[in-house]
DNA sequence: CTGCGACTTGAACCGCGGTTCAAGTCAAGG
DNA sequence: CCTTGACTTGAACCGCGGTTCAAGTCGCAG
């Protein structure tokens, strides 16, 4: 047996994920074991790799569907890519209306009013955090 | 009859959200109807103010709970206050992340690279993208 | 009075992203 | 040999954020 494969126990304290989710990953085609030890899955140190970056993805907000269909980009995989332009597109979107978001809570955080939602500072703040306002400025 | 009282129907649409949505919105406390005309639920203008904040903070990622909590921010309430400012640094380490992910995928959608996964650029990048590296960049 | 249609309710259901559980299988060690 | 303990499976369950549905209740028009 080849020592440089992974026991899922293995995979699960370096990544950090619970052996769970490293089969339900499995089971929607994100990763694969490349082998079994037995009944056991076997991984290749690759994998941690491949994980690293499907933590990424998820904690940025990406389905697991859509990272199974970005992961499985093909050589000249015109639709894949255009997807990816679309989906970077978007992080710039939420970007913006992230930024404004947090401007919009760092008033609420310090801002003295009554009713918090009344303050018009607050207001304005929250009204230029509408997606909607990240294209229109006018 | 209040005339300035809105029918659910009435702010579904001016929301764009549906009414179940509404009335969800209603039993988790994020919003109330002010008078009942019989039985249907009579809401106050103010509620689509109230709902433009909700539906932006859904946007940005929040919770419900979280919203309700913000929403119920009393006078003196040092407790959300301070939870807000904590938000606020989430958001910020977020924007920090997204934008490096961003990165990333314009990289992934432009390059020729066999196994996308193999590209040492892209590899690059979502290294960079991961949420720790937020703060370490020596 | 008799619809009609837009509302009301609670309860059931959905997709997502996993977790938990019971029951079974294996390799190694005493 | 038999135990131990980490793995295997499928199926059931969970919280979240709603949606859908059946059954009931209104106001208003004809």
């Amino acid at each position: 047996m080849d020592e440089t494969l992974l026991d899922i126990g293995e995979v699960a304290e370096r990544t950090g994920l619970a052996p769970s989710a490293l089969r339900f990953y499995e089971r929607k085609g994100l990763i694969s074991s490349t082998a079994r030890n037995g009944l056991r899955r076997a991984y290749r140190p690759e994998v941690l790799e491949r994980l690293g970056l499907i933590m990424c993805a998820r904690g940025a907000g990406f389905t697991v569907a859509e990272i199974s269909s970005f992961l499985s980009a093909g050589p000249g995989d015109r639709e894949v890519r255009e997807k990816m332009a679309v989906k970077a597109g978007e992080l710039n979107q939420r970007v913006a209306q992230l930024t404004r978001l947090r401007d919009a809570l760092d008033h609420a955080a310090t801002c003295d009013h009554e009713p918090l939602t009344d303050c018009p500072d607050f207001k304005r703040a929250v009204w230029n955090a509408r997606p909607e306002s990240t294209a229109s400025s006018p």
